[in-house]
DNA sequence: CATGAATGAGCTTTCATTCAT
DNA sequence: CATGAATGAAAGCTCATTCAT
């Protein structure tokens, strides 16, 4: 937004220039990212070749070395800087006043799959599941920035939950990652599968929201 | 199977050399899927280099070529043939007689964390993962072989267990994905993130059964 | 010079911006001049880079273009401009009436010192020595211009202490360059072996002085 | 020597083979040695291209880095490795009974215009010069095993004739250098200025030999 | 059969030069 | 005039694949 404001602030001629070729080298820095996540994702790490996101971006091959270091640069950045919405809706969750459990997955997995699955950050995250390992300062910071967080955020409502009854047990709270699990397994086998055995991911997570609050509320389970 | 039959048709000590060699070449061909392994698992398909390979064989590069067409038709014999005893056991298990539903998961969970988790058959499957997408062949017999009759393994006994009310619903058994899910985040947890954060495998997988068969025997849950 | 002239002539106020315009600009050519003679000196012709003579001389890199035609031309401008005090002193020199040999020595070897091998003229000069084979024209101009004119100067005065009996040998002034050579190896094993076994250049000369003296001074040389 | 010694004793076709191999192999080692001196000679280190090189030794771009770890480690082996003959020939000279300073410059002198100013050493000993400076490693073992053992002969030798009264001073003792700076002389412009103007090497040495020479011995002075 | 030297297409990265602003 | 972002040719190096031995 701040960036908008000056903007606003100054229809001056003058300043009107270096304010045109900023924007114009943002909107190719943000072609090449596009460009490099299409090639990254269909090809993989290694196998992408930044002649090819040059190509696609429309600029010169040397272009691409005045935003990035090199491809490995590229490549982080590509992947780290598209976290952050997700990030921000996370914490943004976390923010809020602690929603029941069946609120916060219904609003989990409604958000992931309009914001992960549905869009190009799913070619992301599969990015950091397949290249995470051999890169693990991405891994690293991704575990921090948002696993860890989506977690603790998990972890804490399920604890409010069982404190209030709605769940008969702990694991969850010890064990968020059960409520992810199912995420991820939607993710990789829309990659891997889908082609030949699609998933309904909607009825799989419904299920999946189903299974998670049924020990808790016996008496829900009959009715879901 | 078939390259043994003629090894048991020729016990003939006048046979015994081409026997040896035969022997021989077997033997050299799995120390190049062993080493392949290691290497294709620690560096990714692209960025595997036959001589790494070839050297950690302890054969010639051009060795390579007399067992396999190239580094792809490598890569997938290995990812393909490595799969073979799991798919036996699975088939096994498949033959037996149904067993319930918390034995199978007891059955199933050990054996996938003693036979995947700790072998280094957990690198096979997440080359399949990893590569799956820029391999459609792998994915499509992966799925074939493996992941779909697992998966209707499952759903049978799930069906089975929802008619004899052990389990309240038949998410499981149209949804046996559900079951698997956390041996996914598991397997991928330990690749990227276990440095940073390890996961307690056995308390997630145990917590995991809890969940699928609570809703299904409310008394249980209660107690566990 | 002839750039000065019109300065000199416009004093008028009106006139002034132009000359302030033509005196930056001068002081932008000069400055990258400089900034060329450190890269050029420290990375040799073809590992200089263009963007690195810009950022030490402060100006941009197209700027560079404005002055020279590419970078052969500043390369040529450079190390042709530079010679010109080292031309004038030379030619003053020769016009001066002729001084006696072992005068012209000291003169030569003290001005050699002081006003090469204790400037960045040295540089100059190891840039000529050693990019001069891929740059004939360099090579040429710097051979009429100043090697042949020194070469003159110095066979001149030997050839006259020759008839005046002051050398016993014409030797001198058939080879000039025997004069010389010592200076030539003191700039270079300055450049590649005083940092293993420092030079002392001053004795080395004194030394090469009296050698060339002896000769035909024997009296003189049992005393030196 | 050694090699020749194995073939002719080794008829046998068994032990042919490897042979001929490493041979071979030795062969266009120096193929691609030979070119590498002819490019580098041409261009400079950094403007030679190992396509050309390559192209001139008839081998593939590939087949330089089977023996060249890269571009740096073939200039070093090649003007490291051309410096051994001339090594040899200086120790020899140093264990060599103590010939008198005259029989020496010229023994140093021819050998110098035979085995260096003939051949293509020339250029080593020019890449050395022109180069050394951005190859600290090269300069200081070129001073090591060539420079400071040729010096040190030189400085023994004038030590000598001066305690016998060859010389009458021990300048040349002290500054050994001087006996070789007209080498350099020679060497360099013969690179840079014979095209102009031709330069009589062998009536400079030999003027050189004199002046050296004569000092100390006015009596040959008066006649030579 | 087994070898491993040789190949050369293909990739990343650099940097002199240009030109719209 | 001065700028510096953009260009793209060019170079070093790698590595899957071949094939003479």
């Amino acid at each position: 937004m701040a960036f908008m404001t000056r903007a606003a602030r100054t229809p001056l001629p003058a300043n009107a220039t270096p304010n045109r070729r900023q924007e114009a080298s943002q909107r190719r820095r943000q072609s090449i990212l596009k460009a490099a996540l299409d090639v990254f994702a269909a090809e993989g790490y290694e196998a992408a070749r930044l002649d090819d996101v040059a190509a696609k971006a429309g600029v010169a091959k040397g272009t691409i070395y005045l935003f990035f270091k090199d491809k490995e640069d590229l490549f982080e950045q590509l992947l780290i800087g598209t976290m952050s919405p997700v990030l921000a809706k996370i914490e943004g969750m976390a923010n809020e006043r602690l929603m029941p459990l069946n609120d916060m997955l219904s609003a989990l997995f409604a958000f992931f799959q309009a914001e992960v699955l549905g869009t190009k950050r799913r070619e992301v995250i599969r990015l950091v599941l397949t290249e995470g390992r051999r890169f693990p300062r991405i891994a690293e910071i991704y575990h921090r920035e948002v696993i860890s967080k989506g977690l603790a955020l998990v972890a804490r409502i399920a604890r409010q939950a069982h404190k209030r009854g709605e769940l008969s047990s702990g694991d969850l709270a010890t064990y968020p990652q059960l409520v992810f699990a199912p995420l991820l397994m939607s993710l990789i086998w829309d990659g891997l599968f889908s082609r030949h055995d699609p998933l309904d991911v909607e009825g799989l997570l419904a299920a999946h929201r189903r299974l998670l609050t049924a020990g808790g509320n016996p008496a829900r389970q009959s009715k879901a």
